[in-house]
DNA sequence: GATGAATGAGAATTCATTCAT
DNA sequence: TATGAATGAATTCTCATTCAT
């Protein structure tokens, strides 16, 4: 009895999970919009009923997805540090990581940036919101504050207004004013 | 009845403006998302029939609503040149203006980071976005493109962050960082 | 202008009314719990978006049909009174009035009292509900107002008990109660 | 393992009163047409599908439900009967019954009143609520069946229109009536 | 026996738009 | 030109019930 109760929790779990990666899909290729249960239930291939059955509201649904898309980042910087140049080449890094996400990943960029603006309205969404501030934060090492609130504000800025640019930045075009940003400090040290 | 004519055109660009201004409210107050002709009609004051009469579509109504926001914009930078301080105190006095923005006026500021992020899904909406970013750079005066570039995105990234916090951040939180951005440079020059 | 107006103001109060007509037609038929857009507007022959069109709400809707209920009360009391005996008579007047709302026009009673009892949970349909008790005591008059509190009372109960009856009561039934309830009075005088 | 048996047994029963329970503090809660087995499953802190494991239905849950409410009442009387006091006070002491249910038990006599009227829609649910007259009835003894019938008829009335008055009534507002309604007999004498 | 998962059907309500006037 | 009326399609959410386990 326990093992059928424990395979269906771990199905349901499973289908859960599917849901939130349908989600992001349909916030990336139309919009916050565009979730409904309909939309999502489509993209995800069950009835629009199974949305209402694994989350209590909408809100409920966005914070779940708002969650995983931080844990993917997380998972992408993870990737990004692996790799890591020694600190003289970091502005470089950077511009084109950003560049990277405006251009080739530009609709996740853009379906985080529209959660992330949703969670002014909502404050169910802030503290899912907020861990992407912080997060990106725990990737950089710097003994300036100012400095470092003053970087992650830019880099926020620079992707929103690559977002809506009708030809997205290239990692030169980026690269100056990161060099900026970065000057003094000993940005993304030894680790998090 | 070239008059007549007259008095009639008259009379339905007033109307028209008054739905622009409805709108504007409507997405102060509630989002972007309760964008409809029916809440943007009851906030005008006018029949829902008359808002598809004066606009093609929903967008047409944005587009307007966004030059109209740019517009205003406008104004209030001149009103905040006019009393100009010197040199030394800008750091501050943009702390000031900003963290103003995201306490006295946040839902107005809201409402901008909303269309402004909703022109990355709609093109039609992108020069009008982009006004936005060349009036703000219009006023700043600075020998480095580079540093200027990196001022104006870590404003709105500092705006951003701010509307999801949830105590929104004083002029003494964002100084300091500010204070670093603009170190160099002789911001905000004599005139545009 | 004003003539075609009034003239789509009068089609629109037709239909609203035709809704109301409608509604007590599904309660009766179905209760209180068959009231939806969807069974209202496929006994009144319009689309479910018409019943949100006319009525803000559920409620506004069911204070609507009471009130109808209302006016069409008077209307019967007023056709009764018409026809109106010689004081001796009142009890089996009575008597026989009750008995043919529970046996003849069972359905529409049943509607109005679960209307009644449905404001003791909404309060938006209380005050409609209690001019059901003004209007009848407005037809009885009589000198003693805990003989008449006492007379309305029973009269609401007699109706409700004969209505979960299997068999429904009979005037003969019913006669003695209202005998003794109006003994010594000089009920439904003159006149209201 | 007639043991086992038994204890499988007992354990079902107990679950199903508890569900009966549940029942109707939602009922009192929220009204009948809140009953459904999602809401009395929260309520009762069972799974939704249990509910409609030992009940086949809504109505046979219903019927449960009304006929464990007569028993609740039968339990009250009897209290009441004990601290009995002598003729002359019973108006006053019924009165004060009446304004106790419609002031401090709101809730349950309402969900009495809403499980009776739905007794006239549902044949099944009539035997039990006929069962509520007769055990009043059986409380009262009097010589005069008229006189009776119209008492308990306008203690009907009087509770359900006191349920929908927006202040209830006091026992002062009540008791004259019910003086007028007892005046000749004995009621409530001796023993059913 | 008992119950998590799942769903088709239906609830109230809002929407953008059309149309007759 | 301007707008009340009207509605098909969509929204979120709840429902009773079935089924595999």
């Amino acid at each position: 009895m326990t093992a059928a109760t424990d395979g269906r929790r771990a199905k349901g779990e499973r289908r859960r999970r599917a849901i939130v990666d349908a989600t992001l899909r349909v916030i990336a290729r139309d919009g916050v919009s565009a979730i409904s249960h309909r939309n999502v239930a489509r993209e995800a291939g069950v009835a629009p009923a199974s949305i209402a059955y694994y989350f209590a509201g909408i809100d409920d649904l966005l914070v779940a997805t708002l969650l995983e898309s931080v844990d993917q980042l997380i998972t992408e910087l993870d990737r990004l540090r692996e790799g890591g140049p020694d600190g003289a080449e970091w502005p470089r890094l950077v511009a084109e990581l950003l560049a990277s996400l405006v251009r080739d990943h530009r609709e996740r960029t853009l379906a985080e940036y529209e959660l992330y603006l949703l969670a002014a309205r909502r404050p169910a969404l802030r503290p899912a919101a907020r861990r992407w501030i912080e997060v990106a934060a725990g990737y950089v090492n710097d003994g300036d504050p100012p400095a470092l609130r003053a970087l992650l504000a830019a880099i926020d800025g620079l992707l929103m207004q690559g977002l809506i640019a009708d030809e997205p930045p290239t990692a030169e075009d980026l690269e100056p004013s990161l060099r900026y940003l970065m000057q003094p400090g000993d940005y993304l040290g030894e680790l998090s």
